[in-house]
DNA sequence: GGCCGAACGTA
DNA sequence: GTACGTTCGGCCC
């Protein structure tokens, strides 16, 4: 027989609060404040100590509270309303707390919209229900309700104690009744009586932990208190008790633990193993712990030392997995096969299935339809997977289109799906999908609105953009995602469906070999899971994860399924007007060319231009083909030449028509009326979002011609279109991030930037100045060059590299945010966000001078985008939810266009819904990041997105 | 049918 | 000089 399990669960938030408070303040060669991390870490020490004693720990994990908001502010606002901002000295020391954790090799698990207690809760009765013991590392009296659950496992009994590090005491039942007076299952009775005024638990007014224990000894209960109340003698107790009778129960729902929250990192992923000592020693070293350090002693460079890459099993791609990455290595799986997958094809099959999912509180999930367009594909069926080798295929809409053939057994749709609702929404079971937003809106076109999700795709994303290096891809598709970290080859959409014009639907598609394909999908993204999940807390993405790009996911879904309404007899008449002055053109440039040719064929043009017409100047780039881009032909016009300028509204002309009035047209969804985006939450390395099918990001708005395409974009009769701008949010950042107090001095007094700029470098601000000092900013945010800079100005490198040291001169700040930038990218790798959002930069060191000058430009410009991108995420989350408070539930949000966001409303709405919006907007940042620049927002509305200007 | 480079639309 | 996506012609198979 194994030998019996032990589960440690540390709370790592609450332990951290006391051992600020309890410890002198103290910080690190850095000086950065360590105190807490510090008793943070000797606590660690003595767990680990117990590492192979007989009653020591054989699982462990670290639980952190993951947000400020949780399911119990739903119930009650005023939830941890009251409890002050933490100190200081205490706020920097939070991620280093994770840094210990990962020092120690420990798994450390947080998770959106729930308190470390409840995961506490959940795990304990998790691993008591298998046959563990349980012992919680805390002090916290909330969780005192779960010592001594005992339950009756495979292994005999198993129980839950606590373990208070600080007074090195154990508490069990006794220690509990001796502390309230009443066993462990009645002390959530008490605590709703007595109240909590840190967290703002009501309790009732008067009653302190004395009368509460009293009263529950007397009675039994809670319940039994109140109901006893009328009866009692004359007293403000017994009045009290009357009349607060429903805040005592409000409370006695705040203090209950929830047991069954999802569980996001499986128990068997907590097995310990040794602690391997260079990691330790590493973060001991940084921080000048040198007392244990000394005790570490000669641990390192032991035989358990362990190796980091093990070249037998996968490797990630990019810069290998380096110091502070380790951690306890996951139990191995077995390899995957596709045999063990059961299709779904009868009721109670599937309310089996459905059942297990229930009870493991975590399933991976995938939906298979017949397009790759969310809007207008039909559902074809749904898979799960529960473990390893364990997943299946509920095949929905297979067969049918063929007369003749047989249409296979299957679960009828509707019934089907009204099974797994109960599934997918429940709030009790992580739902795991890759890229969920599109299986998001799948099913909430069928009426499911399912959560909470997890989505691994994204999650690879936050982990490792950007991270690729020569011969290994950086995305985070399915396929690749599974080549890289599973080292496993999926069957591909292609194998299964064929390609080009034999593609046939995946309705059309024989069960079996279905069954291989999305089963397999569906154990693929539940292994993805498995191992990103734990990353997160390690590498530090959890904030970027949980805050900003998890939730996310059902914002975007459902901004995709607004859409935005196009007039499409709008377009057709600015089609039908390009196409008629298009053909004017092409017969005027024909003719001044002596012959027709294809003018949409730079190959061809430039041959014309520079060999048939003689004009000089052409210059052959590494085709060996004439460049005839706008800046040459601008030139051949400005010279004379009536063709170039011909060929320039030509292609104006041409572009604005085939990329937008007829694209725009034949996007508009059928049976919506409306146009539908996708838009891309991995699409960008610095975190921006990209939008595709069409793209709504790029339509014109700079010359007057295309600005008419921006009518076409409509509200529905009773609407109007409100557009809202950051303005300048990435100088405002620059300016912010750099320190630089000239500029933040002129944006906080709301002055001219380009003006102010133009001062501080030429003098004086005129139209031309002006317009060369905009230039300069801009090129500070892209990373300046002087060659890049000369260019766009049209003044030689070295005069351009005068202004740029005259702009670091005025703006020293900006040379010091270049310099400690690059720095730190070339030291760690990645830049990071004010958010802590990476961006991984493999060639910044390469010994290519063009490649790595290229990368050191966008290492500079990452961080300034990625945080605007990150702001206006942070914005996009908080926006419906601040306008339902409002009252404002008719406002849609359409577009997100990087610094804009557009929405729908009634017009009636428009004064009060654009307060709203601005606020969330400009407070997008906080409080998380507090800006020393204000963040202006400017709005607009119209009938047309083109009016909303 | 699939891929690449040139060109050009946006922030 | 940053970050994208789409269209087109030209070329490959």
């Amino acid at each position: 027989m194994e030998p019996k399990q032990h589960l440690y669960l540390v709370d790592g938030s609450a332990y951290i609060f006391r051992a600020y408070h309890r410890l002198p303040p103290l910080t690190n060669p850095q000086g950065v404040p360590v105190g807490a991390v510090y008793g943070y870490t000797t606590m660690l020490w003595k767990l680990a100590d117990d590492l192979h004693k007989a009653d020591g720990p054989t699982h462990l994990a670290v639980i952190l509270d993951a947000s400020g908001k949780s399911f119990r502010n739903d119930i009650y606002d005023q939830y941890k309303a009251n409890r002050p901002p933490p100190p200081e000295d205490l706020k920097p020391q939070f991620p280093l707390i994770r840094d210990a954790t990962r020092a120690f090799s420990l798994p450390c698990i947080e998770e959106q919209g729930l308190e470390a207690d409840d995961l506490i809760a959940s795990y304990a009765r998790a691993a008591t229900e298998r046959g563990w013991d349980v012992t919680i590392v805390s002090s916290d009296k909330d969780l005192m309700q779960l010592v001594g659950k005992c339950k009756h496992g495979e292994d005999g009994e198993a129980c839950i104690d606590m373990l208070d590090t600080m007074k090195n005491q154990r508490i069990d039942v006794p220690e509990v009744i001796e502390k309230f007076g009443v066993p462990p299952e009645l002390v959530g009775d008490v605590l709703a009586l007595m109240g909590d005024s840190v967290d703002n638990v009501p309790g009732i007014r008067g009653i302190g932990p004395k009368t509460a224990t009293k009263l529950i000894q007397e009675h039994g209960s809670l319940e039994a208190a109140l109901a006893a109340a009328p009866d009692m003698k004359p007293s403000k107790l017994r009045d009290s008790l009357i009349e607060q009778a429903e805040m005592a129960r409000l409370s006695r729902v705040l203090v209950q633990l929830k047991e069954d929250c999802p569980l996001p990192v499986a128990l068997d992923d907590f097995k310990l193993d040794t602690i391997p000592p260079d990691p330790l020693a590493a973060f001991l070293e940084e921080h000048g712990f040198n007392s244990l350090l000394k005790r570490l002693g000669d641990g390192r460079g032991s035989p358990e030392r362990r190796v980091d890459l093990n070249p037998a099993k996968p490797v990630t791609a990019g810069a290998a997995p380096t110091a502070g990455s380790s951690r306890q290595p996951l139990p191995e799986l077995p390899p995957i096969d596709r045999s063990k997958y059961v299709c779904v094809q009868d009721e109670p099959t599937l309310a089996a299935w459905i059942e297990r999912a229930m009870a493991a509180r975590l399933v991976a999930f995938d939906t298979e339809t017949s397009s790759i367009d969310a809007m207008r594909a039909e559902l074809a069926g749904i898979s799960l997977a529960l473990g390893p080798g364990d997943a299946c295929y509920i095949p929905l809409g297979h067969g049918g289109t063929d007369m003749f053939a047989e249409r296979p057994a299957q679960v009828e749709k509707t019934r089907a799906l009204a099974l797994l609702r109960p599934l997918l929404e429940s709030e009790a079971v992580l739902k795991i999908g890759q890229n969920a937003k599109y299986d998001l809106n799948i099913l909430a076109r069928h009426g499911i609105d399912v959560g909470p999700v997890d989505d691994t795709m994204v999650m690879s994303f936050d982990l490792d953009a950007g991270r690729s290096m020569d011969g290994i891809g950086g995305g985070h598709g399915m396929d690749e995602l599974a080549a890289r970290h599973l080292g496993h080859t999926t069957l591909t959409f292609k194998d299964i469906c064929g390609s080009g014009k034999k593609t046939i639907p995946f309705g059309e598609v024989p069960l079996d070999r279905a069954t291989e394909y999305a089963a397999e999908d569906a154990e693929v993204t539940w292994r993805l899971h498995r191992l990103l999940k734990p990353r997160l807390s390690e590498e530090g993405a959890t904030r970027v994860y949980e805050r900003v790009d998890r939730p996310l996911v059902p914002v975007v879904a459902q901004m995709e399924r607004h859409g935005i309404r196009v007039d499409r007899d709008k377009l057709a008449g600015l089609s039908a007007t390009f196409a008629e002055e298009i053909a004017k053109l092409e017969g005027q440039i024909h003719e001044l060319a002596g012959q027709p040719f294809t003018i949409g064929s730079p190959k061809q043009l430039g041959e014309i231009l520079f060999d048939k017409l003689g004009f000089k100047g052409g210059k052959k780039g590494k085709t060996g083909q004439y460049s005839t881009d706008q800046g040459i032909l601008e030139r051949l016009s400005g010279e004379g030449a009536a063709i170039a300028d011909r060929v320039l509204e030509w292609r104006q002309l041409s572009k604005l028509r085939s990329t937008y009035t007829e694209a725009l047209q034949a996007a508009i969804n059928p049976e919506t009326g409306r146009v539908h985006t996708s838009y891309s939450l991995v699409g960008a390395q610095t975190g921006r979002l990209s939008s595709t099918e069409p793209n709504l990001q790029n339509i014109p708005i700079r010359t007057e011609l295309g600005r008419q395409i921006r009518e076409a974009f409509v509200a529905e009769p009773g609407n109007v279109l409100l557009a809202a701008d950051y303005s300048q949010i990435e100088l405002r950042l620059a300016a912010h991030m750099a320190d630089v107090p000239a500029l933040k001095e002129a944006f906080a007094e709301g002055e001219d930037i380009h003006a102010r700029t133009a001062m501080e470098m030429f003098g004086e601000v005129n139209r031309d100045t002006r317009g060369r000092a905009k230039t300069i900013n801009f090129a500070i945010l892209y990373g300046i060059s002087r060659w890049g800079l000369g260019g766009r100005l049209g003044v030689p490198a070295d005069e351009a590299q005068a202004m740029i040291d005259r702009y670091f001169e005025r703006f020293p700040g900006i040379r010091h945010y270049i310099h400690s930038t690059l720095e730190s990218v070339r030291a760690n790798g990645y830049s990071e966000t004010l958010f802590g959002r990476k961006c991984w930069f493999p060639r910044i060191s390469s010994n290519n001078p063009n490649e790595r000058a290229g990368s050191e430009r966008a290492a500079i410009n990452a961080p300034i985008q990625g945080t605007s991108a990150d702001i206006i995420k942070r914005a996009m989350v908080r926006m419906m939810p601040a306008l339902e408070a409002a009252g404002l539930s008719h406002v849609r949000m359409l577009l997100q266009v990087h610094d804009e966001l557009v929405f729908e409303l009634p017009e009636a709405d428009v004064p009060a819904a654009s307060k709203v919006i601005e606020a969330v907007m400009a407070g997008a940042a906080e409080p998380a990041v507090p800006l020393s620049v204000p963040l202006g927002v400017e709005i607009g509305t119209g009938l047309s997105w083109g009016a909303a200007h």
